[in-house]
DNA sequence: GTCTATATACCGATAGAC
DNA sequence: GTCTATCGGTATATAGAC
């Protein structure tokens, strides 16, 4: 089969920031005042975003609720119908967000016997999510260190997952005999961490005009020329 | 010669926060109230610090100067003595700091003809002062969206020199058939991604005790088995 | 369900005592 | 040179009108 491209992907994954309001509002009826379903949805939504959108900017501490007021085009006591505190409302995105990435990646990883071809598959899908929502990475990783301990974990622990992804396919390979690796476990952080500079560093992709898939294509031949037999 | 130890390395390359706020200091005598050099120096020391510190833990944004000042114990109307306003120290800090680094990068960046070697040498120099400094880098990378625009610019420059230094030399070693590379400018940004999780990621190296020898060797394997020729 | 107006607390910054 | 006390402004959060 061929490589997947951009296009292709974002046809079919959906990334709805509705669906991951809807999410939380129907787990969260109690505490929410707003009780028609689709008003409060359609206000969850704009509110992360525009709550995504400026902290991206400006950094969610630095982000006042008046911004956000201004931003959203609700007033204040109308954000206080949809979250607790402001507290709350980065605890609302960085877990809802992160569980809907890991479900996204998670459907999205097809079963592939060919070790090598698995490996290509998650560093693209990886990398063509991470284009997808881009700013939603970006603020994942850069208001981490603002969540309380509870929430911090569960942030570690999606990093750590992610890397797993990668490990636990480098293992396979070098069970198997496809792959030659002395450190798992270094080769894995670096795969992810060249991953995660495409959403670090966009602006200066962007600048030099890299799309998503020369990068992919880059990455792949990195750790390819890295891990497979020399011929 | 035999590659460098971090050791030997911590040992040679004295990073003295105390020389960076005595710079500051003289070119600032007209701005700051006190007069005595040993006592201000000693001062801005302290207060240099303890923002890194509280910093890296909660964001500068969201450190309050009453936080600075019960960390650094100097009372606010003191902090006032050593900078104009919170948005000065920042880029006090920023400022000072990154040409800091720059110098102590060209100051050890021997001279070497070898162009594999004078690649390695690189790699590890970063990595280790990266290790010397690491709160200092960490602060840099999540602190500069908060700058106002003419520093950010001056930051913006400051990762695409570091990067430059490294494109320079794959450069060379494509022109003088050392190193076979299709792209060196992805070539460039992936090795600095890879050099900049070492400070990104430091409590994940730290709990593996993954040390910065090991490191940064893995990190010149990669790029050498993807650069060199194929033999 | 959304608004305006307001309560309360803490922010950055400064004045003036010592 | 450093302190305490306090300023005005703005932050989060809420109460009550509509």
């Amino acid at each position: 089969m061929a490589d997947m491209s951009f296009q292709e992907f974002s046809g079919r994954v959906m990334v709805s920031v509705e669906e991951l309001c809807r999410d939380y509002y129907r787990e969260n009826r109690d505490l929410i005042r707003v009780k028609k379903e689709d008003v409060a949805v359609r206000n969850l939504v704009t509110i992360v975003n525009a709550t995504i959108k400026l902290s991206c900017r400006m950094g969610f501490d630095a982000m006042s609720l008046r911004d956000l007021s201004r931003e959203s085009g609700l007033s204040m006591g109308a954000l206080y119908s949809y979250f607790s505190s402001k507290e709350d409302l980065l605890s609302i995105i960085q877990c809802h967000g992160q569980s809907a990435v890991e479900r996204i990646l998670r459907d999205n990883t097809r079963q592939e016997s060919d070790t090598a071809v698995k490996l290509r598959n998650v560093i693209r899908t990886h990398l063509y999510l991470s284009e997808l929502m881009s700013q939603w990475f970006y603020f994942f990783f850069m208001e981490t260190k603002n969540l309380n301990k509870k929430y911090q974990k569960i942030s570690v622990e999606s990093e750590l997952l992610t890397e797993r992804i990668i490990t636990d396919i480098l293992d396979e390979g070098a069970k198997n005999g496809m792959f030659i690796i002395d450190n798992i476990q270094l080769t894995g952080s670096v795969i992810k961490a060249m991953m995660q500079d495409w959403y670090l560093k966009k602006w200066k992709y962007k600048q030099r005009n890299v799309s998503v898939e020369t990068y992919a294509q880059f990455i792949i031949d990195v750790t390819e020329s890295f891990i497979m037999k020399k011929t």
